[in-house]
DNA sequence: GAATCTATCTTTAGGGC
DNA sequence: CGCCCTAAAGATAGATT
């Protein structure tokens, strides 16, 4: 009766490994299970400690691989944020770096003179214009949600030009305000 | 020769804390850019250690965001296949079930209580920005035309990122027509 | 802010149930 | 798969530069 024999330090304790793909499928999927559990959890400090919007998604190594995910607020609420802004950077494995940024500003203010020259001809071809964004934006909650894939060659350059105008007048206007407040209150991006 | 005076215990080594809200933006911020790049490494590590897909995104908690993101084999791809639902083994897992914790420590839950409110304030002031962008429009014919003078410190930032967005998007739509359109020989749209 | 250092605190490899 | 155990590897709070 009895385990007589006390076992024995079985353990050596924790060893190093390099990380390198884990050939044992086994050994690998215990260590993906550890592992995953372990990253979610420090996901989970780092969102309580910092308040800080976190998502983590790990697809599991095995055949039928399974989702695992988590966030703070919630999943979807950080992918669309993520979706919705920019990525500012930090790369390591493999990012997605997709950023475009061309800036030119062009104060031609004859051509605005010019502009006004047309500009009766110009507004009809705006009233349509923005006929079509209307209908681009029926279904969602503000026009600069716009679907632009329902825009046509047609209107699409007038419209983008009428963005830039307006882009550039924000910006300028940002500018101005930064200038003259040191601290501008909430910026609040995501 | 040689510097006599050792140094003298100047760190006590790490310290225990509890996973709570830190008040202390200062420290708040260090933590957080500590942990971020722990995170990563560990989310780098399980992806090279079992081969899986794994992907993290985490906003900065700063006032002005931003976003970092890491992902293997791409952050895009891990989030398509995410959506995509491309779960054979089905089954996701939790979610952000880590907010409610045994805490019966009060900053903690308000300052998470304030990170929850942190989705719903963005909607608001997206309303709100259209109001006042509405109000600038009023006397012209249409929104693109907006007085942005009109427009407070409060609005402009997200305004601006939000015009960001919709120009690349029509940038994207017009190159992507400008590189179809050119030669229409392959008929067969949609 | 970011990089360093140090003394802990935390995670986890390996093994057993 | 899960969870428990041990001890070594690794992460990091706090302070300093």
């Amino acid at each position: 009766m009895l385990v007589v024999a006390r076992p024995r330090r079985a353990s050596q304790g924790k060893q190093r490994i390099d990380i390198c793909y884990i050939q044992n499928k086994e050994r690998r999927q215990v260590t993906f299970s550890k592992r995953r559990k372990g990253l979610f959890k420090k996901a989970s400090e780092l969102a309580q400690l910092c308040g800080a919007r976190v998502a983590v998604i790990a697809f599991s190594p095995a055949e039928r691989s399974r989702a695992f995910a988590i966030g703070a607020p919630s999943v979807d609420a950080v992918l669309h944020a993520y979706n919705a802004g920019e990525v500012e950077g930090d790369v390591e494995e493999e990012v997605s770096s997709w950023l475009n940024q061309d800036e030119e500003d062009d104060d031609c203010r004859s051509a605005v003179e010019a502009a006004l020259r047309q500009a009766k001809e110009t507004k009809a071809r705006m009233n349509a214009i923005g006929e079509k964004v209307a209908l681009a934006t029926e279904d969602r909650k503000h026009w600069w949600e716009a679907n632009v894939e329902q825009l046509g060659p047609e209107e699409l350059p007038e419209f983008a030009r009428a963005l830039q105008r307006l882009r550039d007048n924000v910006q300028r206007h940002l500018h101005k305000l930064s200038a003259a407040a040191p601290l501008p209150p909430q910026g609040h991006a995501q």
